[in-house]
This record gives C-alpha cells, structure tokens and sequence, in this order.
DNA sequence: TGGATTAACTCAATTCAATTGAATTATCAA
DNA sequence: TTGATAATTCAATTGAATTGAGTTAATCCA
C-alpha cells in the first residue's frame, strides 16, 4: 500500500506525453481554445501545439468547433474535447453496494448503476465489480477499446491503521493489494481511492473547483472526510490515507468531529427524536419541514464545520473549502450557509478572490463519479513544474 | 503574493535541465553513485547518464570518487557533490535582527553571520540582506558566481490575512511584494517562505528525513509552525501560508495550541514562577537543572504537542512528524520521548517502516539553515511524474 | 591460471520531438 | 482598398534522448 512514487528522468517519448496531457488539460479548461493561446499558455511553439493537436484529433480526443475572431488576425479555430474520445470508470464499494459510472471525456456520465453487495470479500467484490463494467460496455459499446482507466473507492483506511475496524472498513481487505487486484480482473489501469478524495477531484474536473489548483474538500459521507487537493493533485500521503479529518478531537460537546458532522451523526440525533431516517430523501423531507430535531442537530454541525473549516484553512491556505457529499443538497446549501468562518484563519482575508466556503457536488454518486475523476484527471493534467 | 504556478509544456532543454536536477537528486540521495545506478532509478540510459554526468562534472558540481567493486562486472566510478560547486545563501529576517548562513551543494554551512536590526522597514531590511550577503561573499570568494539563489524567510503569514498583527509578523511588509524587492537587491533568484516551512526543508537535504518524500515538520519558533512536505515537494497553499498549526484551537486548558506549546508559552509560564528566560542557552540551564515549573510546562506542551500529532497525522499521513527548532537539544530529546502518541491515528500502524516522531534539528539557525535548503531542493529535487 | 560471465562504460549512428524561419491566410482598422 | 495583426503551415534544423556494437574490468568457476 505504500505508494512509491517513481522518480523518473525525460525522454522525448515521456515529453510527449506530457506535453499530450498538458494540450488536452488546457482544452478542457477553457472548453473551447485555439492552438496559438494553447502555445502561449504552456510555453510551447504553436507548430509543436499544432503537431499535437493534430495527433490528438488523429486519436479521436478532439473536435473542431469553428473560427472564434478576436480583434485583428486570422480568427484561431477553436478546438474542444471529443465527449467520446476516452472514457473513465468510476466505482465505489460500499459495505452493501457497489456504485458504477462511465464518465465521457468531458466528464458527463453516460451510464450508472447500482447492484446490492450481499458480502464484501475480495472474490465477490472483484466479481461485481467485472460484471458492473462488463455491464457498462455493453451499454455504452462505443466505449469498448477507449477506456482510459478505472478509479475505484473503498471506505478508508488502507492497511492496518488505528482507525481500522471502526466500522467503515471492509472486512477481508486490510491486508491485499486491492489496486493490483482490481486491474488484473477488469485488464483497466486502476487508481484506488477514499471516498473524501474522489469526491474532491471531482470538483476539478465538472465542478465548483475547475479553475482551482489548491483546494481542500469537506466530505459528508458516513462519516466525515477531507480531500486536499494541490498543484492540480491530490495529497494523498504516504500511505494514501491522508483526509482522515472525522477523527480529530475537537472542542466541544463531542469527542471528535464526526460525531457532531457526519450521516451517522445525524441518524443517531434523529432516532433521539424516535424519528428512524436511513435516506437521503427522508433527510431532505425533515428539512423541508424545518424539523426540530433536524434544526438542532444543524446548529452544532454548522459549529463543529466551522472549526473543521479553521483547521483545514490554517494548515493549508487553500483557495476556496469546498463542502460536498451524501447529503441533501439543501442541508448542503444550509451549511454552506450558517457555517461561522473563524476570524483566526489565514483564509480570512480583506480581498478574497473565491469565497471561503462553496458547495459542491451533492447526492449518493458522489464519490463514484468523483472516482472517475481520479483517471480523467491523470489524463488532463501534467505534473506541474516549478518555473524557475 | 499569489503563486500562480506555471502548467508548462517540455522540450529538449527542459527536459535536460529536469534530468540534471534529478542526476544531481540521486548522487545527494546516495552519496556517492556511479551511472549506471542512476539511469536505473531515473529509467534512462547509461548512455544518457553518462552524458549529463560529463556536462554536471565540466560545469564544477560533480566530482569522482573512484570505483566501488560490487560483486561481478566493472566496478563502477562513484560520483558524489563537489560541494564548491554551487551555494546557497540562507536568510532569515527576525523582528530583531538578521541571520545569515551560507550553504555549499551539500548542504554544509561554510559561513553564518547576525546582525541586529533597529527597524523592520523594507528598505533598512533590504540594506541589511544585502550587506550580510555581500559580507558572506568576501568570507567565502569561491562562492562568487556559484550562487544558485536564496531563500528568506520571514515571519508569516504572508498578506493581509485573519491572523495578522498578532505580533509575529513585520510591520511595513503587509503589502509588498517582497520576494521581488529581495530579488531584485541581491539580483538572485528568491524562494521565500516561513520559518516552519523551510526549516521542513532542512530535513529533507541535510536532515533526518533525507529518506523520505511526505513527511510533516513541527517547529518551534515564537509560536508553533508546521512545514509539510508532500512528493519532496513544500506544500505552501494557495498563498504561502500553510502550516499556521499554532492557531488551531484545542480541547484542553489553552485557547489555542500555541498557548501550550511555543516558546512564548514556556516563557510566559517560566515568568508566573518569577524566571525571566529569554535565550535557548537558559532555558537548557533550567531543563538540566530539572526545575520544577519547566517540568508542569512540559507536560500540558506534550499532550498539546500528542494533539498537533493527531491533527498532523490524520489530516496528512505522512511518514514521519519530524520535532525541530529554535529549543534546546533536551527539550526536543524529552518531547519525542514523552508525546503521547495518539492511538486513533492513520498513523498507528503494526509494522511502521518509520518511529511516527522523530528529533530533527534544533538551535538559533534551524529556520535559516532551511531557508538555504529551499533553495538546495531546488537543485537537487525534479517534480516527480505520476508513473503510469 | 585462464576462460566464461557479468556489468559498467564508450563511440557512432539514429530517432524523436521539439524549435526556427520563411511563407501563407484570414480578419480588422484606417 | 491597403496595411497591420495574428493564426497557421511547410521545410529545415537542432537538442537530447535512444540504439547497437564494441571495449574494459571485475568475479566466478573449472
């Protein structure tokens, strides 16, 4: 489970793909771009950038989409991303279910899919997981011989940790390769993840975070998770369990913070109220209807965020936190909202470009379109490098 | 003051100006190293190694060392830094006053130098930077026209932020850009940062984490600082200012963490006993001597300092906390013995490959040390590349 | 002791993917 | 209509890597 990072020298070849990488992120960024401003932006020639758009357009990635005039000059032909010229499978293994979703090129999921986990051994995990896809291929077939790769979320931690047996982990998988596993069943390049993570590069790549290269990501999922996104990728940590935020002790009524912010937090106040929610929807009905009980337990979360929000501003001066999950999209809205933003924080600036606090995605895919996001954003995004 | 990262594209220059950099990382790394080692860790040729290793070696940075037998086959010519070849000027700019140090490639300190400051305005700083690295140059004439840059740091956080005028930070620096205003007066290049953040980089080149690509840092200065080092890499936030650990609040009986655990805090504490310490060289006195109040300090500081762990731990995963700064060498020794190490931790795992706390380097320099090892890393650290 | 084996190293030729420079095209502005 | 501007293309060049065929210096083993 520890990720070695290779270190690894240039060759024309590895430039090649980098700079194929660097193109097409820069197509996606602005939707639809010229050759000559691409040159400008990646400090390239445009006969090296036309060189490789061509390829890339050989390749099927991307589209032509007509002359933009701009003041003086040959108007620049504009050039976007083919939706079906790569395709990215997202998958999330839950304790009951696995989540599927092909996402397109541009990141637009052309197929779900939902089938009930009786057992979580790897063996019947892996089987699902081959069906799924199989599954998808034939509902999408254009899909067949252009998938660039899977992401795959399982509950966190990897490996034997402190926090393992908490609950959230899967049973039978603490000590196998599950990415190695994974690939060889479904023959795809696997990139394995948390739920918080995923989630996080999503807003990368379709959401609120595009134009953003340093973010961190507050996710309500059973429990609570953070993604931190940085120089356009994901900090991971050594062992690729960095985010575990729910577990840090906080002041207050609770011991740790997802006691007072999470799903399992909320359920555990409501059955209090005898009121027995286990959706989404019946969630979103409670607040709809301005629930007490629902009100209250919204009161301390919205504290125990703000200082979850302090922390994460602090230790990482992102641009923006992004506020995102499992949740009802007006209990999202809500805190987004009502969260106090501590004036003791780096982030609280006088000229703040971006707000301190945005919503992101909503809703029960989340995570597994977030996991597609990991394997679009490998083929979007070049490592950067410090200019000097 | 906001970074914008440059997404650049590669070309041939680049790409050897990255090898060369990555060439220069492994022989750091090793010690000593012959080609055909490298080209295997950095996936080139030894053809190609052995070209960069003549260019390196012509240009002063490299020297022979002679040939290391190992089992069959030629043995091969070791490699190592030829510490004249390059330097680093190290700054850090107190309130008080300025300290200097010169680093050779190595990372050895050749010259140090402080001098006391009267005002913090821009300009008088300036005059004084550059008169201490004038002064260096005369101390040390081989380091002229070897300079590779500098780095300075200074008191954060950087711009107008929520924890400003809290007395650490320059009166007159609020709003200049003063990366630029360096650059421009010793006319080299600049890498600015915090204390925190550059005495984490001290440990990645001269230090205990030599090994090591994510690991965080937990410095003590006035306050207390977190560097984090992510792929080798700082990771500084959207503005520089990450790593604000201090500011965090805390269950326990102090407001915040640095209340607990800083220098201000054991000085303010030692002052309720009637002792006024304001140097290392005393409070050291104080720790051998066993004084009694020190001892009730230090005992609230370690199981603050077991919560930064946490938070640390939890949020980064990383594979280290390495403890250092401006405190006595005793002081770290009994804090790396007497944390108490948090067992709800991604980090508290059966068969860590590292200690979860470690000593890193103390005294009056860490901070400046480090500002020269940002610079150092540069040299000797490519951005890695995602293998796919 | 001496040949086989192994691995590092060198030289020359080749290849890849960038840059360079000159020419062409399409639009705007006067 | 004409000149300026910027995007684009084509052909030649360049820089830095790889490839492939030797050469050298050590260990292993008969």
């Amino acid at each position: 489970m520890i990720s070695t990072p290779l270190q690894q020298g240039s060759n024309a070849e590895r430039s090649r793909h980098r700079n194929r990488q660097a193109v097409l992120g820069q197509v996606h960024l602005a939707g639809a771009i010229g050759r000559a401003e691409i040159a400008r932006a990646l400090a390239l020639t445009t006969q090296t950038v036309s060189n490789i758009i061509a390829e890339l357009s050989d390749d099927g990635m991307l589209i032509e989409k007509g002359r933009l005039s701009a003041g003086r000059g040959q108007p620049a032909i504009q050039y976007a991303l083919k939706p079906e010229g790569g395709y990215a499978l997202g998958v999330e293994v839950r304790p009951d279910a696995v989540f599927a979703a092909l996402l397109d090129l541009t990141g637009r999921a052309v197929t779900t899919e939902r089938v009930a986990l009786a057992r979580t051994d790897p063996d019947i995990v892996l089987d699902h997981v081959t069906a799924v896809y199989a599954h998808a291929l034939d509902q999408v077939p254009r899909a067949r011989g252009r998938m660039l790769g899977a992401g795959i979320v399982m509950p966190g931690p990897f490996g034997l940790t402190g926090i393992a047996g908490m609950g959230t982990d899967l049973t039978g998988w603490q000590e196998v390769d599950a990415a190695a596993l994974f690939s060889k069943a479904i023959e795809l390049p696997v990139v394995l993840s948390n739920d918080a993570n995923a989630a996080a590069m999503a807003e990368r790549i379709t959401g609120a975070a595009q134009e953003m290269n340093s973010y961190a990501y507050l996710y309500f999922g059973a429990g609570l998770g953070l993604g931190l996104i940085h120089g356009g990728q994901l900090v991971r940590g050594a062992y690729g369990n960095a985010g575990e935020i729910g577990h840090i002790p906080v002041p207050g009524p609770h011991a740790k913070l997802e006691d007072a912010v999470s799903r399992q937090s909320v359920q555990r106040h409501l059955l209090a109220a005898e009121l027995d929610v286990h959706d989404i929807d019946a969630l979103d009905q409670l607040f709809e209807q301005k629930n007490a009980a629902l009100m209250t337990w919204l009161d301390t979360a919205c504290d125990a965020l703000g200082h979850a929000v302090a922390i994460v501003e602090n230790l990482f001066d992102p641009q923006t936190v992004v506020l995102g999950g499992a949740m009802p999209n007006g209990i999202l809205e809500h805190f987004v909202a009502n969260t106090p933003l501590p004036d003791l924080s780096v982030s609280n600036r006088p000229h703040a470009p971006h707000p301190r606090l945005i919503q992101g995605a909503s809703g029960r895919m989340t995570a597994t379109l977030g996991a597609a996001a990991l394997i679009l954003n490998r083929a979007l995004t070049a490592p950067l490098s410090h200019a000097h």
